[in-house]
DNA sequence: GTATGAACGTA
DNA sequence: CGTACGTTCATACG
């Protein structure tokens, strides 16, 4: 879930009421709730403390109190050391001791925070949490209040009544669901009395309590129904037939154990009146002291003291703190938006003026600014940088970045308080300026999105080269698996600040020739400029933690330099071979339709899914394959596959899933060669397209508008279209350069597998030898199965393939896939326990890294749903791996890039398709630009293993495949 | 007009 | 019942 988005209430309880209400909190609840809901990166100081329960915590109840306006108030804590439950039980939560570190930290700043807030809290030794809760709730009961227990433990559930609501957190934590004893009811089929005994029966495997072995939530309500209570279901347990009543029989001593544990205590002493119970009475000064020492911003505090200062018993507030959360003005810890005075800049006499007295303002020290990559040596990798973005230049422009044909509106440099706009068109004078601008500050100024930033200078005719710090890359570094679509976005997922949307014309992408797109208003420019200069704050000190300063400065943005001159380029068409090959495929199509039509005899639409179903599995009776995660039975090409095979006797639905078939395939590539034809530029005869490269969560780059690195390779039809694509003018031909099995070398480097690391030695052909060290025979006897087989096994090996899916893409048992497996990770063991530790290491950490730090974290790892948890695994194995490779290449094309440039040659990169590089190749450059490119690519990284690469030239893409 | 699901292309 | 992406079309929604 977001980190910042406002947590708020299902069902707020509006109604007006004269029974007062008390509100009594599950602390330790709370606070594991909210630290598992929220990425513990994002929410901690520079000293590394965690904040993100305190903050959680916070944030949540604020939210529930303003929801419920609850006039009394206490929090309960559980103590350390155990209780009774422990002596009856010794395994009780055996599982959660294991709470993190970094959750045990917070709670006494958490108890630190309430006491400021004037809050209640309670905790007494040798009782839960949730005794105290049950004794509170009983009180309160007995004087006429109305409880809300807020609770994430559903043994309280076994506390409601009509004065008693439970709230109970959801899958999401901003859901809370009312339990009242109808939604008890509902949910389980018994009262609120009868949980505990259901809950003895299920048991909970939270609390490490064992139930009846096979029953869950539905035998035990049925039983209880039968019987009435756990007593009377004990003692004619003998009556249940079945496995499950054997169970029950053999669990009994468990099940009535179980019952006397999540018995709740009602009576514990607690030496409290529920009417002491008040709260709002806040100390600002220490509330203000913590939030201080937590890096909490202004925003923060203010929406805690707007829910707390109002509470009951504020009667010192007016005076107290009335006007002090505004007289401390905005912490200064970039929360805080602050409005920048806007300078208009119209000449190169304006901009020098405004230079020279801003200039004073920025301090980056010069180390940090002339920051340069030697090579990828490792005595940069703990560079810094994060702690500079305060006193940089913010660099920023609008306008249409699309490669190609970008237009600039507006440039803007900004330092502190200040910022100079310039509106295009700029004059040569002024251009001049800030060229020379540019070159002498570059290295001291933050941007967000580098290369988008190159296209909109490009349009005037300037170039930057690599500034200090990019937020975008940035906060990709930190959170890669969030991606925002606008700087507003970043805003409030990183800075906690809701920009409101500001009413404008829709994003210029097909905007008409004569109707030239309205400029965005200043204060929207000043506002993102305020916002990347909070997010170089908050990103800062994040990326120089974690030491992932130099992955941003030396990876990142300089291949974000080499995409743009890639997007800049595009890649050459051959305009009238797409043609032709559009009709060509048009031709196919439009025949398989005329007969699809034929045999179904209606002219239905191919195209949907609906109505294939019900030709074939109505009109036709055919009997469906499988189903789509919906429910509706799928029509893939699997499933047409095997029907067709499967109705050879039917002469009509075999001749329509034959013709079907074959206009899914030609159809397909019609409309894959018309979006080539679409996207390409009028004037140069060349497709730019757009690669994100804060995108896909490993590290890797992706294409699109148009996607170029899904251009079809696997059948030799779909390959025609590769022939498209042609050394442009001025240029001879293309070279196209692969790494060869880069995921199983970095896994061979990764692992220290002495026997895989052998085999790519070696130098014979990869997979047969692998299969005579898995089948332990001679590589010449080697048969064709034995090698697709344990190819395919090694390439499963990063995504997490299970031997029912290496079975079923080799059509084999799933006994056989077993043995398969076994044999291999005999042979390669270290292999085995590499791919395991990585996994364990995802768990213990949070994260997985790659090579060169690059991090992604797996929140799902902790997940209670099967389903989650095992993708989150297979996720967690694959994103070191794919993400080193991905790492490898950028490595690989910064080096590339520099070495042609340093040549000198006119031969360039100009498509990167993960493993795969094409080089645009000048007449007389092909020795050269090969040995440059290949030697770049090879040696991007000194691994256990060779890197093997293998390039082919051509006169098009297709001939330059080797 | 926007969002979703099914399908399918790549590494 | 392997990972990572982007695009298209149909369909359902407001």
């Amino acid at each position: 879930m977001s980190a910042e988005s406002p947590l708020t209430v299902a069902s707020p309880n509006s109604e007006p009421s004269t029974t007062r209400t008390l509100l009594v909190v599950d602390g330790h609840s709370l606070a594991f709730r909210a630290f598992f809901a929220l990425p513990v990166d994002n929410f901690s100081t520079q000293t590394g403390q965690a904040t993100n329960a305190v903050w959680g915590f916070a944030t949540m109840l604020a939210q529930v109190i303003d929801a419920e306006h609850p006039d009394h108030l206490a929090v309960s804590f559980d103590v350390k050391g155990g209780t009774f439950r422990n002596q009856l039980l010794p395994q009780y939560k055996g599982t959660r001791e294991a709470a993190p570190e970094e959750l045990l930290t917070q709670l006494p700043l958490i108890q630190r925070m309430l006491t400021a807030l004037g809050v209640t809290y309670i905790e007494k030794p040798g009782y839960e949490g949730d005794d105290i809760i049950a004794t509170l709730a009983t009180m309160g009961d007995r004087e006429g209040y109305h409880t809300l227990v807020l609770s994430g433990d559903r043994d309280a559930f076994q506390l409601i009544d009509e004065n008693v609501t439970v709230l109970y957190p959801g899958h999401h934590f901003k859901d809370l669901k009312h339990m009242t004893p109808q939604a008890v009811v509902d949910k389980y089929k018994v009262t609120p009395q009868q949980y505990p005994d259901l809950a003895a029966l299920r048991g909970e495997t939270a609390d490490n309590i064992p139930g009846v072995p096979g029953v869950g939530d539905g035998y035990a309500a049925k039983w209880l129904n039968q019987y009435g209570s756990l007593d009377s279901l004990c003692e004619h347990a003998d009556e249940i037939g079945g496995k499950k009543g054997e169970a029950l029989r053999e669990n009994i001593e468990q099940v009535r154990l179980n019952r006397k544990v999540n018995a709740l205590v009602r009576n514990v002493d607690l030496g409290v009146a529920i009417d002491d119970l008040t709260f709002g009475d806040v100390d600002v000064a220490a509330l203000n002291e913590l939030f201080k020492d937590l890096e909490f911003g202004s925003r923060t505090r203010s929406r805690v003291l707007k829910t707390f200062g109002n509470g009951v018993a504020a009667s010192a507030k007016a005076t107290r703190n009335g006007g002090s959360a505004d007289s401390n003005g905005p912490a200064d810890t970039g929360e805080g938006l602050e409005p920048l005075r806007p300078t208009a800049i119209a000449s190169a006499a304006d901009f020098g003026s405004w230079l020279e007295t801003h200039r004073p303002q920025v301090a980056v020290p010069d180390e940090v600014a002339q920051f340069t990559v030697r090579d990828y040596a490792d005595d940069d990798r703990h560079a810094v940088c994060g702690n500079a973005v305060d006193h940089a230049w913010t660099i920023a422009a609008w306008g249409d970045a699309r490669p190609g044909r970008s237009t600039l509106q507006t440039l803007a440099v900004a330092v502190g308080d200040d910022a100079a706009l310039i509106a295009a068109p700029i004059d040569e004078a002024l251009r001049e300026s800030l060229q020379t601008f540019l070159d002498e500050e570059h290295g001291r100024a933050i941007v967000h999105g580098y290369k988008e930033l190159l296209h909109l200078l490009g349009a005037a005719g300037l170039d930057m080269d690599l500034p200090m710090f990019d937020t975008k890359l940035a906060g990709y570094l930190a959170q890669p698996d969030f991606h925002a679509d606008d700087l507003a976005e970043a805003a409030e997922h990183f800075l906690d600040i809701h920009v409101e949307e500001q009413a404008r014309p829709a994003q210029g992408t097909l905007d008409f020739e004569d109707e030239a797109p309205e400029p965005e208003p200043d204060e929207d420019r000043l506002r993102d400029l305020a916002i990347i200069h909070g997010l170089a704050h908050t990103l800062g000190p994040i990326i120089d933690e974690r030491e992932q300063c130099w992955l941003m400065r030396a990876v990142e943005l300089p291949v974000s330099r080499v995409l743009h001159g890639m997007e800049h380029i595009g890649a050459a068409v051959d305009q009238q071979r797409l043609n032709a090959i559009r009709d060509e495929f048009a031709a196919d199509a439009d025949m398989a339709q005329t007969m699809a039509w034929q045999f179904a005899g209606s002219d239905i639409n191919l195209q949907s899914p609906k109505q294939l179903q019900k030709v074939l599995f109505e009109d036709m009776g055919l009997k469906p394959t499988k189903r789509t995660k919906s429910g509706s039975y799928t029509t893939n090409a699997a499933a047409l596959q095997s029907l067709y095979e499967r109705s050879l006797d039917n002469e009509r639905a075999n001749g329509f899933l034959g013709a079907l078939l074959r206009h899914r395939e030609t159809n397909k590539l019609r409309q894959i060669v018309q979006t080539l034809i679409d996207a390409t530029n009028r004037s140069d005869s060349r497709i730019h397209t757009t690669y994100e490269q804060t995108v896909a969560a490993t590290g890797r780059l992706s294409s699109t508008d148009p996607n170029l690195q899904n251009i079809p390779n696997r059948n030799a039809s779909g390959r025609e279209i590769r022939s498209a694509f042609v050394a442009g003018e001025g240029y001879s031909s293309l070279m196209s350069c692969d790494y060869s099995q880069v995921e199983l070398r970095i896994m061979a480097d990764l692992s220290g597998d002495e026997a895989l690391i052998e085999a790519f030695r070696s130098g014979a052909d990869f997979h047969k030898y692998v299969a005579s060290m898995v089948y332990k025979v001679p590589v010449d006897q080697i048969t064709g199965d034995q090698r697709s087989h344990v190819k395919a096994m090694s390439y499963g090996l990063a995504y997490g393939l299970s031997t029912y899916g290496l079975a079923q893409q080799l059509g084999i048992a799933p006994r056989e896939a077993e043995a398969l497996k076994n044999r291999y990770f005999d042979t390669f063991g270290k292999v085995h326990d590499y791919l395991e530790s990585l996994v364990a290491s995802a768990r213990r950490d949070g994260y997985t890294e790659t090579i060169f730090g690059r991090r992604r974290y797996f929140p799902a790892l902790q997940s209670t749903n099967r389903v989650a948890r095992d993708a989150a695994e297979r996720a967690a194995l694959n994103a070191p791996i794919q993400g080193s490779a991905a790492d490898i290449m950028k490595i690989a094309m910064i080096r590339a890039d520099r070495a042609l440039a340093e040549a000198g040659v006119t031969s360039r990169i100009i498509l990167q398709i993960h493993d795969e590089l094409v080089v645009e190749v000048a007449p007389g450059e092909v020795e050269q630009v090969t040995a440059l490119v290949s030697d770049a690519m090879e040696h991007a990284v000194d691994l256990a293993v060779p890197l093997d690469v293998s390039c082919g030239l051509g006169a098009d893409w297709q001939l330059a495949a080797h």
